[in-house]
This record gives structure tokens, C-alpha cells and sequence, in this order.
DNA sequence: GTCAACGACTTGTTTAAACAAATTTTGAAA
DNA sequence: TTTCAAAATTTGTTTAAACAAGTCGTTGAC
């Protein structure tokens, strides 16, 4: 594995660097039990040789198999395959990936509605919770997510205005991600998201909670997004149907 | 920073490894505000002459506080410091970490009240959520977790007996994790989660939801958490009092 | 046969070096 | 002064090497 080939304009995704293409292979072989659970993968001197790669780069893929919670390193023994597919409710959050792409890769079809447009200046108290400054001029989205033709999210987005020119309803409509990737070329760096419990409001019982009965409550995740220049420039609330909300998260155990 | 000194019997918690101390330090630093919101750390090279180490030692370090969500790194240009600290409701999730250390983190006081505590094996429809094979002898424990004499948390833990072995009541009463890991030197790795909204049952209401107006739904985690031996030796289910409920994430971009 | 020591093999940590890629600074030319 | 190209500085990727530490099987002494 001694080069990457170069990324032209328009071609399928291809991983720029090793450690990624090696990461991606192994997570790829886990998923489709070319290991089996609880047995152990070849050694690292093994693999070195498959992928005719170095420790180092070998170690750094294995490393974030580890930190998916695919596999578990054993010193002195071996690596070992802890994967088990979850049975999936809706769709399954624990990247940064749009409303499309997730259900995309669930194998499921994903219609977006924009139930509001509009820009105002941030006050106070919206300050507060937004992480904004106050004064700062914002776009206020509110859509609605349908999955196979069942309304399953309302969010309320915050973008900054300076950050995200342009923005217009039709392109909220489709995938507002899409365009500032590509054609703002903003590169999304980070999300710190906060997960609540919260009561239903009247705008969740409308559009959201019609059909469902007994549950008075959603399940929000409010997050503030990073693009590469440091800037937060997005605040949103996303509220989920409760009886379809399943978050998957690994955690690991740092020395104690 | 050269090498690092043996840990003696009893002696308080020392990271054993260089890259762990350089980025506790950090971390510290950032959380202090010696560096300014916003603003860059010290470049690499400076920072391996404040340390004295390696430049892949440094990176180790610094590539831990990225996923912590503390920094952002930007090739050409430098570190930024994105930390800002959070407003804290109850107590934080976020990490393997008992309720008694994360109570004590963030200045409470922990009681644990044991409701039930009782021994059986594992039937078919168990087993499915639970993950562990029918038949499988376990510990079953209802635990009441109060946080400054306000119950918050009804835990449902199922320990697998044969690696758990000795397991009391007076144990569960107090840590059974400190149990694990002082008595049976058991090491845990990793805990898989899953996050949902559950509707309130009887028994959260008679212990949990008393005072609580308004409620009926719960936030739930399951977890399964594996010990490093490889082996899934406890699933649990804590459903927590959604008012005081607060999980906290940051979710790295991987390139798209 | 038992047990300890050794060696082989595993993953974990650290250093060093070279090159790539992105940004900022410098400085010379216009 | 402005502009542009080169140089310096920054982080990103990869390789190589050495040693540490944990596990396991073998061998040999008893």
C-alpha cells in the first residue's frame, strides 16, 4: 500500500491517506463477519504484511475500530471483534451526517418540508442558549423531516448569517449541508450536542405527534456546529418523535 | 519530561504514560483559561520544547482534546482553543464513570438504595435485549440512585455470575464497581449505549416520578459493557428522571 | 508430574526523520 | 505603495526503530 492515488473533479469518494483505506477495509470485513464476534484478528504483524503498510499506520486504523466499538485490544494477547449489527428502529445518529444521508444508508426514503423562513437578529435571552451574540443576524429555519412518509424530526435551525450567505428556502428544501459544502466549500469540522428530555409543544403536537398517543414528551438534541475557521455558525434544536429515537454511543474507559 | 515514575501501592492517581500527562495538563490549562477561547495554542514545536518530547508524543496529546471536543486543529494555521464550559444541570454523562464519581465530580452527594437484588437465569426474550445467551445464570439488582436526597435514576443491572462472582447485596449498596475493580481486578474497556424515550412504568412512578408533574416518559440508557477479557459481563438499564436529564457529545467530522 | 525460567509472540509507548499540504510572512520587483 | 513569488511556519501522513509490558507455550530442573 505505498500511494494514494490523486482525487479527480466529480469521482466517487476514495480515502486520501492509508491508515483510512486500511480502516475502512477491516470495519468493512467486521461488518461482514470475515472475523467472527469474540475471535481475535490476525496480529498487527500480520496485517502489517497484508496491507504492506507500517506499525504506525496499521496501529492508527485498528485505533479507530477501537473507539467505534468494533474491536478491543488486548496487550500481549490480540485485537478481538466485539461487533454485533443492532437491530435499527428509524436510522442510527452518532456521526455528523445529514437527515438524507442517514436515512440513505438505512435504506430508507427521506422527504424534507420548510415550515418556516425567516432571518432575525439574536436578543438576549437567545443569546443564552444559542451561543450566539447577541445582535448577531441569523437565518431561523424550521423543517420538518419525513422518513418513508412519516414525520419523524422538527428542527429549528440557527445559522449565522455572515458565515452561511445565501441561504434560501429552496435550498433549505433540499440539503442545506450540501450547499455549504459544496458551494460555499465550508468544510464541517465538529458538533458539540447536548441530549434532553423535554415536553411536547404545540408546534410538536401539529406537525409531529398526531398519531401517537400517551407520550407528552420528545427527544431534543441541541448541538452547536464548527466549520474550519473556528466559527460557530449553527445552532440547532432537533426534535424527535420519542417512540423512533434510538441514539447509539461507545464509550471507552480511560485509565482510571 | 524523560521518563515517568513508577506508581507505588496506594499511591494517589498518576498517568502512567508521557502523552497522557502533557494532555491532562493541557486540558487543565484550557479549562483555566490560559488560553482564551478562540484564540491558538502554542504551535507544536513550542509546545515539545515546553514538554520536552516528541513531536508524535505532543500530537497524541493534542489529538485527544480534538475529540473531547477542547480544540480544533487547522493544518497551516494552528490549534484553536473551542472550549467553553457548560452550564451543568445535574451531572454529566459522557464516560464510564459510576454515579458516585460522577456525583462527586461535579460537587453532590450520592446515595444508592438497593431495591431489589436477586439471582436467575436468563430466558429466551431476555435474552434478546440483553445480549447475553438464554440459560446464562445472572444477577439481577433494581437500584435507586439519589443525588443530594432526590431519587434521579432507577437502575436495572444484570451481571453474568460467573464473572462476577461473590456478588452481595451490601455491595451493590455501595460500588459495585469499586468491587470489580479493587476486589476482582477486573478491567472494563468499553460500554456500548443506547439512548431512547421510554413511557413511565409503574415502578418508575412510585419511586421516581412522584413530584413529577407533568412527565410520562423517561430517558433511557441500556448499555452493554464488556471487561477486557472480551466478555459482556453486565447489561444494564438506567431510566432516568427526564428533567434532570442531560447527555453530553461532540462528534468529530470524519472526511466525507 | 510440577513448577519455574526462558523465549517467542502479542500489543503499548516513545523517539526520530522525511515528506506533503496549507497558511502566513518576508522581501524583492514593479 | 502594491503585487507577487519565494521562504518560513504550521499541521498531516508515513516509515523505521527501539524498548516496555503482558501472554502463552516450551523446556528443563527438580
Amino acid at each position: 500500500m505505498k500511494k494514494q492515488p490523486d482525487r479527480e473533479e466529480g469521482e466517487k469518494y476514495m480515502p486520501k491517506s492509508i491508515y483510512e483505506t486500511i480502516y475502512r477495509d477491516l470495519k468493512q470485513k467486521i461488518e461482514n463477519d470475515v472475523f467472527a464476534y469474540q475471535e481475535l484478528l490476525p496480529s498487527e504483524n500480520t496485517l502489517i504484511q497484508t496491507y504492506n503498510c507500517s506499525r504506525n499506520t496499521l496501529r492508527r486504523a485498528v485505533s479507530r475500530l477501537v473507539t467505534d466499538g468494533y474491536v478491543q485490544t488486548m496487550q500481549g494477547k490480540g485485537v478481538r471483534n466485539i461487533y454485533q449489527p443492532i437491530a435499527q428502529t428509524a436510522f442510527t445518529i452518532g456521526e455528523i451526517e445529514t437527515f438524507r444521508e442517514s436515512a440513505a444508508r438505512n435504506g430508507h426514503h427521506a422527504i424534507t418540508k420548510v415550515l418556516l423562513f425567516t432571518e432575525f437578529s439574536i436578543n438576549e435571552k437567545q443569546a443564552l442558549y444559542t451561543g450566539f451574540p447577541a445582535g448577531s443576524d441569523i437565518y431561523y429555519i424550521q423543517r420538518l423531516h419525513y422518513l418513508d412518509a412519516m414525520p419523524l424530526i422538527l428542527n429549528h435551525n440557527y445559522f449565522l448569517k455572515e458565515a452561511v450567505p445565501g441561504l434560501t428556502k429552496e435550498i433549505a428544501q433540499n440539503s442545506i449541508y450540501e450547499y455549504l459544502e459544496q458551494t460555499l466549500h465550508m468544510t464541517i469540522v465538529n458538533s458539540k450536542r447536548v441530549m434532553t428530555v423535554e415536553k411536547m409543544t404545540e408546534i410538536d403536537e401539529k406537525y409531529l405527534m398526531k398519531d401517537v398517543q400517551d407520550y407528552n414528551c420528545m427527544a431534543v438534541i441541541s448541538s452547536q456546529t464548527y466549520n474550519s475557521d473556528g466559527i460557530c455558525f449553527e445552532y440547532t434544536q432537533s426534535r424527535h418523535r420519542p417512540d423512533y429515537f434510538r441514539f447509539y454511543d461507545n464509550a471507552v474507559r480511560k485509565s482510571v
